[in-house]
RNA sequence: GGGCCUGUAGCUCAAUUGGUUAGAGCAGAGCGCUCAUAACGCUUUGGUUGCGGGUUCAAGUCCUGCCGGGCCUACCA
């Protein structure tokens, strides 16, 4: 039984997400965690939410609250959306934990005592309104190359040139707007990754069949320019994870705390632990210590690609810098941008779809079949009302829904709420069989590869097979004449339903679960052994006849969800 | 500015990494079926693979120059 680390990418705490944050890392997860699962592997998956930094702490004061108090909500919060959307996590952690804390502040002891830490005394703008430092992106001014008088301090919006804060012309504080700025001297840790460079760039290399997405973002931040470059780890901030050296003070340091992207995906590790603690596990160290147990485990990453810098350098520098036997990653799985009707999701304009607006729309099945199915894997796909009402009638509703109904309503109406008996297999069973074969190991064959969209065109090719089995052999004809004959087609059918729940779960899990009490089963095994699994309901076993399965999107609702959401968020 | 990705049917995407006549789904057209959520099945129209050169026995695939789209560029995360 093989065992698999499956982490995504963890969410930002400063509100709800959008639909393409959630297709770019917790949903492929969690179709790969459900997957690996369902072929009896064992499996950890993990994901938290990432509450240090800046952003965080401007949210709870718009939202008048303690940032703590605020931090908790908000994972309240995420967490019931992610349960909404049927994410399997084993633990939804928080970076603010404890545990993340002492890890963290672990990792930056050992980095310290290796070498790898330098202490830098830079300058950076401070506000005196606003009481705290300010990153170059929360300053504003005038641009001076192009006039543009909502520059930020890193980049013009307007003329895309790069700016430092003190080029800005009449710079003030995004903040507060206040003009009263200084420049402060102030001391920071820095990870020197360059001395790592070599031993990185040597791994990357030996890394086989990752996405290009991936490796040509880790290839350029590790050949641009003089190469990869020491990264600063700590931050000016009240909230976050205190700077420490293992359990001991830093002298110098005091009031600081480490820089969120450094304890960010420290908490992959500590969400284990939180997972032990939490009643959930008894042994995390067995999931992440190569020398506990953790050699034999398949370690996934999920992300969209603005964090593939960050997990393909920075994170396994601090794993490998540390000289300890943590489990470093074996294949990350990296996606680009879903757009939206003709433009970007923005968290912060408001603009799209965001996840508790879609449950209160539409089930979560509806949304898992048509993310997963237009995930964007080689390049950046886009969300339209008119595509996703398509894909859900037709895919969902048409071929896969009235296929369940269109059967067990004739069993019902021609012979009983059980499944008939009689009849043997034909040509036309075998063959069918033989269809269903090679795609099921060509559906695995992709699921194991995280072809998502591949997949996804798989299964849908599988539910289709059944609807050409029934046109083909016709059982409402058959009845007529040979009844024996229909039984067995009808039975046949009927064990479709089960197979096709099995095999879809991982895409709509809820659906696949009333198919499966419709079916009045719990035989959810995986059909290594198709011939087998279509032969799992014997004459006799009762079922039910379920409500419908997938709902058709009419034009009138997509219209309204068109002209709800082409506005800005409130 | 630099780098990376991308451009294939009306739409959304494939194409075993240079190999036969570029394939699917949706939309369109025709036929069939009547169990079913007016659902299902079969057949079919539709392509100068963004444009121009080049390499090769062979190019959607490699090289080069244009044109368009996107992303990244290290203090947002």
């Amino acid at each position: 039984m093989a065992r698999h680390l499956i982490t995504s990418a963890i969410p930002y705490i400063n509100g709800i997400k959008h639909l393409g944050n959630l297709v770019g890392s917790q949903l492929p997860a969690d179709l790969y965690a459900r997957f690996q699962r369902a072929r009896g592997n064992e499996v950890l998956f993990l994901c938290a939410t990432d509450e240090h930094g800046t952003p965080a702490e401007l949210a709870a004061a718009k939202a008048g609250k303690p940032v703590a108090e605020y931090c908790a909500e908000m994972h309240a919060v995420q967490s019931g959306i992610a349960d909404g959307f049927r994410l399997s996590f084993d633990h939804f952690g928080r970076s603010s934990s404890e545990q993340n804390k002492a890890l963290t502040q672990h990792f930056a002891g050992r980095l310290a005592d290796a070498g790898l830490i330098r202490e830098v005394s830079e300058k950076q703008v401070y506000s005196n309104t606003d009481g705290r430092f300010l990153p170059d992106r929360y300053i504003e001014g005038t641009c001076p190359n192009c006039g543009y008088d909502k520059a930020r301090g890193d980049q013009c919006e307007n003329c895309t040139k790069q700016l430092d804060p003190t080029d800005l012309i009449d710079p003030r504080s995004a903040i507060s707007g206040s003009t009263d700025l200084e420049v402060r001297e102030t001391k920071h840790l820095y990870l020197c990754q360059s001395q790592m460079k070599d031993q990185l760039e040597e791994w990357i290399d030996t890394r086989e069949g990752w996405p290009i997405l991936t490796t040509s973002i880790a290839k350029k931040w590790l050949t641009d320019g003089d190469g990869l470059q020491d990264r600063g780890i700590t931050r000016d901030l009240a909230w976050g994870v205190p700077v420490k050296k293992g359990t001991e003070d830093w002298p110098g340091m005091e009031g600081k705390v480490f820089y969120v992207w450094f304890d960010a995906p420290i908490e992959y590790i500590a969400a284990a632990q939180e997972w032990v603690d939490a009643g959930k596990g008894t042994d995390w160290e067995r999931w992440w210590r190569t020398d506990k147990g953790a050699d034999d485990v398949r370690y996934t990453q999920f992300m969209g690609k603005d964090n593939v810098p960050f997990h393909t350098l920075s994170f396994p520098a601090t794993i490998l810098g540390s000289g300890e036997p943590w489990k470093l990653v074996d294949y990350i799985k990296s996606f680009n941008y879903l757009n939206y009707d003709g433009g970007q999701f923005s968290t912060s304009q408001g603009r799209g779809v965001f996840m508790d607006q879609a449950l209160e729309i539409l089930p979560a099945d509806y949304w898992r079949w048509w993310l997963l199915s237009h995930a964007p894997e080689s390049s950046d796909s886009e969300f339209t009302w008119e595509n996703f009402q398509t894909s859900v009638n037709k895919d969902l509703a048409d071929v896969l829904g009235n296929f369940v109904s269109r059967v067990t309503k004739f069993c019902r109406s021609k012979f009983s709420e059980a499944v008939p008996e009689g009849g043997a297999y034909g040509p036309r069973e075998e063959a069918l069989i033989e269809t269903l074969s090679t795609r099921i190991r060509a559906y695995e064959a992709h699921m194991e590869a995280m072809d998502v969209r591949k997949s996804a065109g798989e299964l849908r090719a599988i539910w289709v097979a059944g609807n050409e089995y029934l046109q083909d052999a016709a059982p409402w004809t058959t009845f007529k004449t040979d009844p024996e004959a229909a039984a067995m087609q009808i039975r046949l059918a009927l064990n479709l339903i089960r197979l096709y729940a099995v095999l879809s779960a991982p895409f709509i899990p809820d659906a696949s679960a009333q198919m499966m009490e419709a079916m009045q089963t719990e035989d959810d095994s995986w059909p290594d052994d198709v011939p087998a699994a279509l032969q799992l309901l014997t004459p006799g076993h009762a079922f039910t006849v379920p409500d419908v399965t997938f709902r058709k999107i009419s034009d009138e609702e997509r219209e309204g969800w068109q002209e709800q959401f082409s506005g800005i968020r409130s």
